[in-house]
RNA sequence: GCGGGCGUAGCUCAGCCCGGUGAGAGCACCAGGUUGUGGCCCUGGGGGUCGUGGGUUCAAAUCCCAUCGCCCGCCCCA
């Protein structure tokens, strides 16, 4: 441990990265205007019990990867692992249901857990997320697996696949529950010691085990499509067809069970082979109960989270951008080139001069360094005359300017 | 939380197995080659507690132990 070094799992973005961030944030946003939602924004810190009553205190998010600490006043509080949780308690507290029957929202931020940092898992990671409050039916669930692939194709990633499955209603999964438990506890002692574990805890979440002693005993598991009524199977296939329809890259996957509680009905993952052991780059699916079991009115909702750090390794490159748009050189005339400099940013150019002092082919060096496309040498015979040079980067032209005619030739000299 | 791999200049890495020649290369950075001009080229230069701490040894970047960090798998999930 050294205090000069970030905390484990928590990274700085230098500039030379902050592209690539920019652009995601900027489609997420434009995309989801596109959609018709809306931008929430809820506190990084919230009670920890929020937690235990939304993700599931069987969730190891919970029980061993939550940030939490007490404040002088005595409250446990947590630094948020997911951001589901806190629009859903924003939605109860402001009573938004009452203003309006259905609500399109999202979010994007920062979010925390407490775990061993791998490539693409952090513990301080971000996510972007959808929420669509107020219908129960399946065309709200499309409307954001839409938004979700909306925002991948505008991001140029093409490389994925979305595993589809349901859960059914919350009769339809406790019941496909007490099967599994039987069938995983006939053969309890050859599981894996996790799955041994996860038989009391959340044996749904055996099905995603990659241990190889387990994989057997999961593909003769029963699966969940031979528990749902008539209602659920109808609400999946309107689901899964219109996906199809769509052209997004559905496949169904009826071992597809999701870590957190509060799922009903739909469940499904983004996920590319591009990512290694974290696969998945999103995932969402509807929690019908989730307001309700808050304590507010028995409002539906789906909604999904995508992790921003895993789009990034999935992304196109972003072109790199220039930090400038003119350079003022000078030998010696510091004042003037300030001068010019003020001016040129008045008038709403990105514009920069030398602080060190350096030599004339060292600032033009610098100029070319940060992509600026045009150069202002402030000399001192011109200055005498009241002009400038305005050079052209690209191709090395250069001509004497007056200082008046000075913006309209640098807006001439940008334009080319 | 468990298992494995790796940590040498800002970056990518060689040297480590077979301890001992002044700790290196490419890129990047700085300066000069142009009295007032970039990208290419040439010349020179700066920069390293060899992750950190301890041990073995006459001697450790090189061997051993611990620790921190990164990476991979389990786990978890975005």
């Amino acid at each position: 441990m050294s205090e000069l070094q970030a905390v484990r799992g928590m990274h700085d973005v230098l500039p030379e990265e902050l592209p690539r961030w920019r652009r995601v944030e900027e489609v997420c946003r434009t995309v989801s205007a596109r959609f018709g939602y809306e931008e929430i924004r809820t506190p990084i810190v919230e009670y920890a019990a929020l937690y235990s009553r939304s993700v599931g205190d069987s969730s190891d998010i919970v029980v061993k990867e939550m940030y939490t600490f007490t404040d002088r006043g005595g409250d446990l509080l947590a630094l948020r692992p997911e951001l589901t949780a806190g629009v859903v308690r924003a939605f109860i507290q402001h009573r938004l249901f009452q203003r309006r029957s259905l609500w399109r929202l999202w979010y994007y931020g920062p979010a925390f857990r407490y775990e061993r940092p791998q490539k693409g898992r952090y513990r301080l990671f971000h996510q972007y997320g959808a929420e669509c409050f107020g219908s129960p039916y399946p065309e709200s669930d499309i409307e954001v697996i839409l938004l979700a692939a909306a925002i991948l194709r505008e991001l140029g990633i093409r490389e994925y696949s979305l595993q589809l499955n349901t859960l059914g209603t919350a009769d339809v999964r406790s019941r496909y529950r007490e099967a599994l438990v039987a069938h995983f506890a006939a053969v309890r002692d050859h599981l894996s010691p996790e799955s041994q574990q996860r038989l009391v805890r959340n044996p749904l979440r055996i099905l995603d085990s990659k241990h190889p002693s387990d994989q057997p005993f999961i593909e003769q598991a029963p699966s969940i499509l031979d528990f749902l009524d008539a209602e659920s199977r109808q609400h999946f296939e309107t689901v899964y067809t219109a996906l199809q329809a769509e052209g997004v890259p559905v496949e169904l996957n009826p071992r597809l069970v999701r870590g957190l509680d509060y799922y009903t009905h739909t469940v499904f993952e983004f996920v590319s082979p591009r990512l290694g052991a974290q696969n998945a780059f999103g995932g969402g699916g509807r929690y019908d109960g989730l307001v309700e079991s808050f304590g507010g009115p028995p409002v539906p909702g789906v909604g999904f989270a995508f992790g921003v750090e895993r789009l990034l390794l999935l992304m196109l490159d972003v072109a790199a951008e220039s930090a400038v748009d003119v350079y003022v050189a000078t030998v010696g005339m510091m004042e003037a080139a300030r001068a010019v400099v003020s001016s040129l940013r008045a008038a709403g150019y990105r514009a920069v001069g030398d602080l060190q002092r350096r030599s004339l082919k060292a600032q033009m060096r610098e100029a070319d360094r940060l992509g600026a496309r045009v150069a202002v040498i402030v000399g001192e015979s011109e200055w005498q005359r009241r002009s400038v040079i305005v050079r052209l980067l690209s191709d090395g032209t250069q001509w004497e300017c007056s200082l008046e005619e000075l913006p309209k030739n640098v807006r001439q000299a940008l334009s080319r």
